[in-house]
DNA sequence: GGTGATAAGTTATCACTGATCGATTATTGT
DNA sequence: ACAATAATCGATCAGTGATAACTTATCACC
């Protein structure tokens, strides 16, 4: 009555990755649903429709999925930087758009968001070890993105500060703590949601670049 | 040869508070040195000089040691904050000064900080229902005092926008943003620290408050 | 159509985790 | 000395991530 154990088919010979997909689709899903670290690598498994120790011939460790997960939601958010430097003019407004779409990027995919900046990787350095710098490099390829679109503005003479780095940082750390925050802490008595983004936004705004009130 | 076990001296009858106190100082420091999810119960228990279930004589959950040192850590914060609104005057400089007391905070109670505002609660609401919003109403009591000062400069005529839930919440974001990247992410390859303090603050400033460019 | 190689997946197990139970100390007021 | 009880321990549980050794299905080839 309580474990039907549905056993999904062996994959035919070449297919093992096509497993692989199916690993890293139930893991999201789980993800999403329960959070990260309630979600046990025998529920992975169940949902898939394998064993427990089957997961460890598609990921090293618990840790490599979660990894992976995190690159290819990455990869999307570069994707959308270069789209939005693609027809970036330096005015205000696309500055705006452009803040806007890594706003929208975190909160359409939380827990990649979370993987990449929000979830303790011990400082002893033990998380590194395992996964390796990849997820965090997949998000440092898009920060580079969006260092050039602050290069834009810069390069206009619209911004205060005139070294990249320093206020792409400064930006960077400004909307990841909307995000951030947003997802980690839903049922705080936040202000209406669209507001408090645009509220935000402006404010990053008017702090890097000048006139435009 | 591995496990010399040294045990603390049972305590006097009413002094069960003391040994809470020396398993929160344990905890603390093992957390600090080690990260949050890599310190096990049986550790803290071994620092303590006792056996693991004793802890559960005082905490009821290992979160419940967690949530109470975060609790600790706002009540400082909530003293800085008080200490900070005290000599206030709604200048730009004493506003700086103000954020600036937020960062210092983070940055020195880092595991407090993270337990409060960066860990996982788990989307079911499991952690929640263990150890309640304690460590995080403790962070709203700080999050009011600093509410207060906004409250101040907007009374003064000096912030953009004049709701003040709206800029609190925008500029606690954005604190929060570079304390916890800063914290997690300490092996990017940020710009000097003092130096993004220093931009990431006037940033909010300048993004907050009217004139004073 | 049998055969051997091997990809795909299994069961059993390990060390460890947080947590619970019942028993056992040691201290205290009487 | 004695009973009450605060403080604590050893044994144990279910669940975790991970490993080792084994089985089974599929494939290419003669």
């Amino acid at each position: 009555m309580t474990a039907p154990k549905v056993r999904s088919p062996r994959k035919p010979k070449g297919q093992g990755a096509e497993r692989r997909e199916e690993i890293l689709d139930a893991a999201l899903k789980l993800f999403s649903a329960k959070g990260l670290h309630t979600v046990s690598t025998r529920q992975i498994a169940e949902a898939v429709g394998i064993s427990q120790p089957a997961l460890y011939a598609y990921f090293a460790t618990k840790d490599d999925i979660t990894a992976e997960l995190c690159i290819r939601a990455f990869s999307i958010l570069v994707e959308r930087m270069e789209a939005a430097r693609a027809d970036f003019t330096p005015t205000a407004e696309c500055f705006e758009k452009a803040l806007r779409v890594y706003v929208d990027f975190g909160l359409e995919n939380p827990d990649a968001y979370r993987v990449a900046f929000m979830v303790e990787k011990g400082l002893d350095g033990t998380y590194k070890e395992r996964v390796g710098d990849r997820p965090m490099m997949a998000g440092i390829g898009a920060f580079q993105r969006f260092a050039e679109i602050v290069g834009e503005v810069r390069d206009a003479g619209l911004t205060h500060d005139d070294d990249v780095q320093r206020i792409t940082q400064t930006l960077w750390a400004g909307l990841h703590g909307l995000v951030s925050l947003l997802i980690a802490r839903a049922d705080f008595p936040w202000v209406e949601r669209e507001v408090l983004i645009a509220c935000h936004i402006s404010l990053l705004r008017r702090g890097a670049l000048k006139g435009v009130a």
